[in-house]
DNA sequence: CTGAAAGCGCTAACAT
DNA sequence: ATGTTAGCGCTTTCAG
């Protein structure tokens, strides 16, 4: 089937319902049924209805349905950093969430901050968006709240509940568990951890399974071991070679995620430091192009196109168009190249 | 300055213009002009109706605004893949570049095919975005001239314009040049090159930025070191093994761009081949995680961030926004250490 | 400078 | 099963 832009006069817009209910000979009301499949028409008519569409080539304004109906067919999604591999997969799932009921999402980033982010949001209500996402944002429970009582919202990475408000999440401490665990499996007792953006639950989570697999292993952890991330390479990068220069012994890095863990790859190739022959590293999130990293990262993978998807099912759920419930996949270790046995 | 989400009693929606001006005592017309600067209005008035605003809440309905005026404050941007780093820095910048404007993107991907880009495309013109940006698409100039006409578009990647239509367009054949030059300088005779995707003009002018550069050398470039990739890490990677695989000898490899280029490393690295010592390495885009691979990716740094940016200027522009004409930064050669000096 | 009034294009009672 | 009619909330002549 080819699909063609239509080819016609010119750009002479403005042909409404009312035009095609004319040339069709019926009522607009029987137009406007037609299109919303709101009630049975006679065949007669709704072909004739049909053919006047096609020759007119009319499409709907939906301005004019929305300001009627009250719905506007969009959805809100608020994220982070729309530049970010993590949140760009997350989007991707959120489309294809979205695909099928017709709502387009409309997309603002916030900015790592509680106040951009909270403009952003008034940006979208401001839009009358018929719902919203928010991917783990830093405005306040209370905030959300108050946002749920006007619309839907599905959020991540908090646990919030409320009539016109669900949340997605994902356990974080486990695969901080999961991680750590694989390493100590492995023999290593010195593990370094570079955490993520301080105060954020996910990054405060993972390290919690760092210290619980610890705990279970019943090796003490060095604090000096800890050195703080930001979530991207570049802090990784930054943090790592801290760790390194400081001196104090270590055979493996467990990285907050995987942006961290690439920028400290580069600080151990910096210091003449072998991946994993002198130190293992593992990541967290698995992004796509972590398999491709030289060598190919361990990694805990995170299920973040499926929580886009199930973000907008629920969202849609709550909005009336009834989907299935839905269980997100759970956290798995990708064991790859870049964690190896150790003996001391 | 702290921003609060109103504490309102409750969802209770629905205020209106009309109550705007019902507890300021003046005309529904007053309100709408001071809301829009469309007129002189007594500063008592004024007054009075912004303190309704304020107490009221109000939020102009844009879906009736949009009804009336026929300009929806949206633009449509139409983009490849939004997972893609490479779309997602072009997208940051389009939202940058439309933030002042009080304009809203909306984003829908592409598939990298001609028949699910024209029905984004169609789903965009069907929300009557007042403009429309397009980011590389396989869709055929005529029906980019077609949509035109409906509304101002700028589109990247070709050279076409029109009263309503323009573009965007850098150089990619001398990025091309630029790479290939720099391998030549350093020694290398035996450049090998993994291309983009086949039929893709700017897969093309890379490749013809390579030939240029071995013409001027004067240096044949061996055509079994020309191998297919698809701009992906996972194409990189094959079209790389499938290279050395080969037998055929070669000490440097130009990839189409960044994503290739570590795909194609992890290879190298598989087959016992270091980077740079064994094999210069560059890429194309210079994203900004190419910094951080081991080690530091050569790469070509496009201006993809100020692509988006400009684009939205321009549209802006042709919307009747004026905006100062710009001027796309150039190409750039960003040397770091995958490339060193080649003695046979 | 300000108000009255007429719609923008569509949907949804309410009739028939 | 289909038509009539009254708006949705806003902007914008047109008077005054």
């Amino acid at each position: 089937m080819t699909t063609t832009l239509d080819t016609s006069p010119s750009g002479t817009e403005a042909v409404t319902l009312l035009d095609v209910a004319r040339v069709a000979g019926v009522s607009p009301s029987t137009v406007s049924r037609i299109l919303n499949g709101t009630a049975r028409v006679a065949p007669a008519k709704r072909e004739a209805v049909e053919a006047a569409i096609a020759q007119l080539q009319f499409r709907p304004n939906i301005f004019a349905r929305s300001l009627k109906t009250g719905i506007t067919m969009t959805v809100g999604v608020l994220t982070q950093s729309i530049e970010s591999q993590f949140y760009s997969r997350a989007l991707k799932g959120i489309e294809v969430g979205l695909e099928a009921s017709g709502h387009s999402p409309i997309i603002v980033s916030g900015h790592w901050s509680a106040e951009t982010d909270l403009a952003s949001l008034q940006l979208l209500t401001s839009r009358r968006v018929d719902g919203l996402i928010i991917l783990t944002s830093n405005i306040s429970d209370a905030d959300v709240q108050q946002l749920a009582r006007q619309q839907p919202v599905v959020i991540t990475e908090r646990a919030l509940e409320g009539p016109k408000l669900r949340s997605l999440h994902v356990d974080q401490k486990f695969g901080g568990y999961l991680a750590t665990q694989h390493l100590l499996a492995l023999g290593h007792t010195r593990i370094a951890h570079i955490a993520g953006v301080e105060n954020r639950a996910d990054a405060q989570d993972r390290y919690l399974g760092y210290l619980q697999a610890h705990a279970e292993a019943g090796v003490t952890p060095d604090p000096r071991l800890l050195v703080r991330g930001n979530f991207t390479d570049q802090g990784g990068h930054l943090a790592a070679l801290r760790l390194i220069d400081s001196g104090v012994p270590f055979s493996a890095v467990f990285c907050a995620n995987d942006d961290t863990a690439q920028g400290a790859r580069l600080a151990l190739y910096q210091r003449g430091l072998r991946v994993p022959d002198d130190v293992s590293l593992v990541g967290f999130d698995d992004m796509p192009t972590s398999s491709f990293m030289t060598p190919p990262l361990t990694s805990v993978r995170q299920p973040v196109y499926e929580v886009g998807l199930y973000a907008a099912r629920m969202l849609l759920d709550m909005m009336g168009y009834p989907a299935d419930a839905v269980q997100l996949p759970p956290l798995e270790l990708m064991v790859r190249e870049t964690t190896r046995k150790w003996q001391a």
